[in-house]
DNA sequence: GATTTTATGGCCACTATTTACGAAGTTTCA
DNA sequence: TGAAACTTCGTAAATAGTGGCCATAAAATC
């Protein structure tokens, strides 16, 4: 591979030109620019990342951390970051947590021991004290899909709390009145934002929330069917359901099917999330849009302006979500 | 951040003994290493990732391509790459190649500019002869789930052939004999691969193969819908079909449950890949296993292997299906 | 007490690039 | 025409390590 070196001596200048002609930040003039970058492309030169991180002090790499690499939510978010910044030229070094609270420190630890520019974090096991510990370090850290009051501009998320109010309302007008809901683990602040959501939806028209109704599921499958049957244990009159996340909406739905419920004449279904096979189910689920691709895509420009100074770039940091109504609801 | 120096000012010994210290190789006392590892504790010292990699011509990254960041089967092979990786210590960094040959081109350019040890690429656009100049270069490559003859020791694939002459079978067993297929893009391998199988399968049961029951699909929704809708139209004795990934046995399914059918009574359908939510559809999809977060691993540790000599390693080029019997398939 | 083995220091070349500093060269304008 | 201002470019230090070689000192063995 050709070095600096080669192409400073076949285009005649200095070093320091070749960089300049590389850079573009200082002023060469045309000619010898052309003299150097015919140079570059007659020997095939190709800079060499790694000594432009040493010498610049930028890895010009971002290091992502996801809970898991396969699952629909993680694939849309990593999907819109990558899109983003290989736009722009940096890459991306990701790694997984698995929601469990050494991991994602130890992988946290991993990423910066490689030098990363910036991270960007989807981590759930770990403190509200510890990120905004990590937040005072050199490199800089943003979070996904999770709101730090202390750390909130460095912060996408998605409002949940009217997403958990959007669930229910579509339920309520559609005529249900006893509406179960599956909430995720309570640790999360998302779950408990949404299920505030309900609450408030309840309430505003004037329902009791009833902690029978209420069922604190994992977010995964099992979740949902374990749900609806201790909700249907607890009220047998439940018409509509509406769960935290989409897997737990299929497993609910797989459980009513298998006792005996005609979907969605004998229970309607919402879930959360719009993760990509909701549409895939059968019957296709109503659920709440979660635009996960577009909130990585919003991180990963919070990274290029804060990290990078790329101008010109719009900040949103908190996404609202959207009602999508298929066919897993019906009407009273 | 603390270098190598302050650690063997604080240390009181030499950079060599040191550099001795974090690499194992040679002989250090117990009482020198303790001072340095006493030292680095003591400063928090974290070697540069980026001067060792410039220093020693390594950068411990392998680039990965895969055609794109979500979607179940690419999820569940980066998982596998990545967990084998991480605990090598070795870090993965990912870009997409949207199955353009063009974008895949791109982004294996972008990836060797990033000075990876090895790729991992999972490329379905490029030509083998591409991918046999690629091999010459001094990068080495890996390719997922492809088979290339002039690189099979390179190649991780799954046994495409015997997947489609199982399902084929497993249709045939239950009593069908008018079967359709609907393959993938016939430009790609692995569909060719597949409907090959499946003619085995109905040559070794006596059964023609008939022009007008196969489909060329897109390995999409829209493919399984399409194809269903041709197939029905030749020949409205269907009562079965063979798809040659999940994908477009879901959007089958669904022409099918539009159209009156009741599954797997009317019609029986089995799928390919055994991606996660084929349990999800209604009915469970009965389909063929590919084992591709295996898969993923044995694709790290061949490159552990070949690049990093780690030691003790067994590799396996080429994996089999199996038949995965969930509810989708009935008996005629 | 001499010889061998082990441990460590010191030094230097090497990696490919960025960047501060300053030296030329060129233009502008009184 | 000469000084000031600006443009353009080269020199050399800095980046943070690796790794080889040789010298030397300390410990172990004979």
């Amino acid at each position: 591979m050709a070095t600096i070196y080669e192409v400073s001596k076949l285009a005649g200048v200095s070093l320091a030109t070749v960089s300049r002609v590389m850079n573009k930040n200082t002023r060469v003039s045309e000619k010898t620019r052309k003299k150097v970058q015919d140079a570059m492309d007659q020997l095939g030169y190709r800079p060499n990342s790694i000594a432009q991180s040493l010498a610049s002090n930028r890895s010009n790499s971002i290091g992502i951390l996801v809970s898991e690499l396969h699952g629909p939510f993680f694939g849309q978010m990593m999907s819109g970051i990558e899109s983003e910044l290989r736009a722009a030229g940096k890459h991306v070094i990701i790694t997984t947590g698995h929601s469990e609270q050494e991991k994602e420190i130890d992988g946290i630890e991993f990423l910066l021991s490689r030098n990363c520019d910036a991270l960007i974090l989807h981590v759930e096991a770990v403190s509200d004290e510890y990120l905004i510990e990590l937040s005072k370090k050199s490199t800089p850290i943003f979070i996904m899909s999770r709101y730090v009051e202390n750390l909130k501009d460095r912060c996408i998320s998605l409002n949940n709390e009217m997403g958990g109010y959007l669930a229910t309302k579509t339920l309520i007008e559609k005529g249900h009145s006893a509406i179960g809901f599956i909430g995720g683990p309570e640790f999360k602040a998302d779950s408990r934002s949404r299920l505030q959501g309900h609450r408030r939806a309840l309430k505003e028209f004037n329902l009791p929330f009833d902690d029978k109704l209420y069922f604190e599921g994992d977010f995964k499958e099992t979740g949902g069917i374990a749900g609806l049957r201790t909700l249907i244990k607890n009220n047998d009159q439940l018409t509509a359901l509406a769960c935290a996340n989409d897997e737990m909406a299929s497993g609910a739905m797989k459980y009513a099917r298998e006792h005996g419920y005609n979907l969605p004449e004998g229970l309607s279904i919402i879930g959360f999330d719009n993760i990509i096979y909701a549409s895939y189910l059968y019957p296709t689920l109503t659920t709440i849009h979660n635009p996960i691709y577009e909130m990585g895509h919003m991180a990963a420009k919070l990274a290029l302006k804060s990290v990078y100074n790329v101008k010109n770039l719009k900040i949103q940091n908190i996404f609202e979500p959207t009602v999508i109504e298929r066919n897993s609801v019906g009407s009273v």
